[in-house]
DNA sequence: GCCGTTTTCGGCCCGACTGTTTTCAGTCG
């Protein structure tokens, strides 16, 4: 799949042709065919093989002959002819804050400079403030930049984010007047990662609010402290806004700061071939304000459906609420278990009780214990004799928790020849089988890919859990054939599992649109480790909406009877 | 370079801020 090497080249053609003052429309549409080539849930060379190129939004003759020489030769002459003469650093200034085109331009031919560290020193020299619309102030935006730059400029998981917002805004409910008070920003859209924080609010005295904003716990730096804005860094690093905007305008603001640009974009080029014009004060004809108080007013006068926050991101959302076809998404209601957690008996921390007591609190109708199979020594893998009393555990727990089911199971691994870490006999007695692979992760793709395609056709295996392997802060997925993945998994009936650990939601958002799109049946699993874990599945909730997961093929939303006779028809 | 319920040519999102300016260019989200 060369999807995303396709993307990356031609994000820097972008990048290389606005260094060198292309014109700005061409320079978008490199990064527009970036973006829907990353996103896309096709791979690229199946579209070419199929002549289907041109039928992807953004590509048109001049990059579908691109692609296409580059899926049949290795090669781009574009991309060769664009960097030939620019060296690879330079363009990494761009990433500097307060650095464009233009400035990085014009140090380049000016002062020959080529890094960042070149830059560093040009600056300290003040040799900057001599060029024409640079001056002193200018260069020490650019000293802050490239401090910036190397101090953060890392985005942290949306598992940290989303309780640290949730603290915030409950301090800002108990301490000042607000009255609407909303997270925006990638946070609300609900993805994997997070940069910085916008949180939304309206109220009357926005200087106290910003005052109590700026002065609640856990404020380790305030950068502002104004009227309408207030911008802090927390603890962990991470910086939050605080905006107070009109009630009026509320709507309209939400709708503007959650994103994402490209489907803003997209949304305002409709506006405007429409005689209308939207912005974060509301949505006008000419001088004639059409809306802006409720978010929902913004798309009803589009005529579109609403949008729901987790589907913007310009990946055909927008021409589906055209058709009024936004499909249903699964809510966190409807979750009616969780299906892979640990225990003691392995490398958790909570007994099996505490686990159904729990699940219980929850609401949860069924709980899945999967602990680590015998050869995984390293997480304390369930030899055979300890999984006999396990097998006697969950019994008694069945007896004396009434009001959930807790559910016998194994995360069994997928060893590097294939096979499975128990034999047949035992996980046929279980009630749900997971398999992953933990082990042999450096093997080539072909050995990876028949090793989980081994499993999948393992009739006592029902789900496979993290498909790839990836690691959100630390470690890309090992090298997999997702789409003969999707396709025997569609074959077999065996479910896929959306990890829902924080740093792991594997599968991903696009990825899950694709098993889903297959008919692959889905499953969302905590994988925790510990009992105030289990609160994660909301992560996992929050992937299978960005994914455009319905209730249908996840089976957590299934009735635990259900669920029941679907194991049944399997083996195990 | 893409794209078409005004268009196969002439458009291409919107507003704010900053710093260097004397009416605006560059950058950002």
């Amino acid at each position: 799949m060369k999807n995303r090497e396709l993307s990356e080249i031609f994000e820097k053609i972008g990048d290389i042709l606005e260094f060198k003052g292309d014109s700005s429309f061409r320079v978008n549409a490199y990064r527009k065919a970036a973006r829907v080539l990353q996103d896309l849930t096709e791979d690229i060379e199946i579209i070419h093989q199929e002549g289907r190129l041109r039928s992807i939004p953004g590509v048109g003759e001049g990059i579908a002959k691109k692609i296409a020489e580059y899926l049949e030769t290795g090669k781009m002459t574009k991309y060769e002819e664009v960097r030939k003469d620019i060296p690879d650093d330079l363009i990494r200034l761009l990433g500097i804050p307060g650095m464009g085109p233009k400035t990085t331009a014009l140090v380049y031919k000016k002062l020959g400079i080529e890094n960042i560290e070149d830059l560093e020193k040009a600056v300290q020299e003040g040799r900057l403030r001599d060029l024409p619309g640079l001056g002193a102030k200018k260069e020490e935006n650019i000293l802050r930049g490239i401090k910036l730059l190397r101090e953060a400029g890392k985005r942290i998981p949306l598992g940290v984010a989303l309780p640290l917002v949730e603290r915030v805004v409950a301090d800002l409910q108990e301490r000042a007047q607000v009255n609407q008070i909303y997270p925006a920003g990638s946070l609300r859209r609900r993805k994997e990662t997070v940069g910085d924080i916008d949180i939304l609010t309206t109220g009357t005295d926005g200087g106290r609010i910003i005052e109590a904003f700026t002065s609640s716990p856990g404020v380790r730096d305030v950068l502002a402290r104004g009227e309408t804005k207030g911008s802090i860094i927390a603890e962990g690093g991470i910086q939050v806004d605080l905006r107070v905007v009109p009630q009026n305008s509320y709507g309209s603001a939400l709708q503007y700061f959650t994103g994402s640009k490209a489907h803003n974009i997209h949304l305002r080029e409709i506006a405007k071939s429409r005689g209308m014009k939207i912005s974060e004060y509301g949505i006008f004809r000419g001088e004639e304000r059409l809306g802006g108080e409720r978010e929902e007013d913004i798309y009803s006068i589009l005529g579109l459906s609403y949008i729901p926050p987790e589907l913007r991101e310009d990946r055909g959302e927008i021409e589906a609420a055209q058709e009024g076809k936004i499909p249903q998404l699964v809510e966190g209601e409807q979750i009616k278990g969780d299906l892979h957690v640990h225990s003691r008996w392995s490398d958790g921390t909570a007994t099996i009780r505490e686990l159904a007591l729990r699940a219980r609190e929850m609401d949860y109708e069924y709980i899945a214990i999967c602990d680590h199979s015998q050869s995984l020594k390293f997480a304390g893998g369930v030899s055979l004799e300890d999984m006999a009393k396990k097998l006697e555990e969950i019994e008694r727990v069945n007896r004396e928790v009434e009001g959930v089911r807790t559910l016998s199971g194994t995360e069994v691994d997928i060893k590097t020849d294939g096979s499975l870490d128990y034999p047949d006999e035992l996980l046929e007695r279980l009630d749900l089988v997971v398999a992953a692979v933990h082990t042999g992760f450096k093997q080539p793709e072909e050995l990876i890919t028949r090793r989980i395609v081994a499993a999948l056709e393992n009739p006592n295996v029902d789900i496979i859990a993290h498909p790839t392997g990836r690691l959100i802060s630390s470690r890309e997925g090992y090298s997999l054939d997702l789409g003969e993945v999707f396709s025997v998994a569609a074959e077999t009936g065996t479910a896929l599992e959306i990890n829902a650990y924080y740093d792991r939601l594997d599968l991903s958002d696009v990825n899950c649109r694709r098993a889903q799109e297959q008919g692959v049946k889905l499953s969302i699993g905590t994988d925790a480790h510990h009992i105030d874990q289990l609160w994660m599945m909301k992560l996992g909730v929050a992937v299978a909406r960005r994914g455009w997961v319905g209730p249908a093929q996840l089976l957590n939303t299934w009735p635990l009877e259900r669920l029941l006779a679907w194991l049944k028809t399997r083996g195990g």
